[in-house]
DNA sequence: ATGGTCGGCAACCGA
């Protein structure tokens, strides 16, 4: 079973990368992130023709989040809260009896500030609803853009960065929860090395081609999945074509039976 | 070298 994670930063400007890596890469499932799209407008025909299943959430010019899948989908969720209805960063789904949860967290601007106590209080919340509807004995992938980077080792000046939005102590202590309850960052397991990003930011000149990143998009395993782990890895190649998204593909390959 | 990001969406906001 290969799944992967893309922020794509748009997914109608991402058309063409996305539907060349899976014609390239063939994955059973890929997790969307800012798909910017509403859902009357979701580009469903281009999953489709490629023998993709597609479920969705999105809202105008913001945030939105995708399940791709070559297989069904059942006990699809939308939202992680009911009365979240504005921010579309979640969605789940049993994918051939994996628990997928696919998730945009907010990206939390700086630390003193609303928006920084919200993104800490979407993860809080987050758990809770893990903690509520799956345990870590269950098969559950959670995978997206987490907006934040573990140790000095996921970031290109973790000096400099020591206390800012994406490296600091509070948000860092929220994602070791979700790995206290029973995830496992998957691509740490089979890559000790750092320097090893999913996203540069475009604001710093050519970035990417000094690799200066960071690494905040996860693939999140409990312990059933992570033990059939085979193969993990970012694919730096759509990052380098033109009109790349600044984040790039993060992917994995489990040894399970049923796919 | 007198410049220096994107995308959405229509003036700036968010990342």
């Amino acid at each position: 079973m290969k799944i992967a994670t893309f922020n794509a930063n748009s997914i109608r400007s991402r058309d063409k990368i996305i539907s060349d890596w899976i014609r390239a890469e063939q994955p059973d499932i890929l997790c969307l992130q800012e798909t910017k799209v509403q859902d009357k407008d979701f580009p469903v025909k281009g999953f489709t023709d490629l023998g993709y299943k597609v479920i969705f959430r999105g809202q105008k010019a913001y945030n939105g989040v995708a399940i791709a899948s070559r297989h069904p989908f059942s006990d699809v969720r939308l939202n992680l809260k009911d009365t979240e209805e504005g921010q579309a960063r979640f969605v789940s789904a049993i994918i051939d009896d994996v628990n997928v949860i696919n998730a945009y967290v907010p990206q939390g601007f700086a630390p003193g500030t609303d928006k920084f106590r919200y993104k800490l209080e979407w993860l809080q919340d987050l758990l809770a609803h893990i903690d509520r509807n799956y345990n870590n004995a269950m098969p559950v992938i959670m995978t997206g853009d987490f907006n934040v980077a573990l140790e000095p080792i996921d970031l290109y000046d973790p000096e400099g960065m020591k206390g800012e939005v994406g490296f600091h102590p509070d948000e860092q202590d929220m994602i070791r929860r979700f790995m206290d309850w029973g995830f496992i960052d998957i691509f740490r397991v089979h890559h000790k090395e750092g320097g090893q990003y999913t996203f540069w930011d475009y604001r710093i000149p050519n970035g990417f081609k000094r690799n200066m990143g960071w690494r905040i998009d996860y693939i999140f395993a409990t312990k059933p999945l992570a033990d059939k782990l085979t193969r993990v890895w970012i694919d730096k190649e759509p990052r380098a074509r033109e009109k790349p998204s600044d984040h790039t593909f993060l992917v994995a390959e489990f040894d399970v039976g049923q796919f």
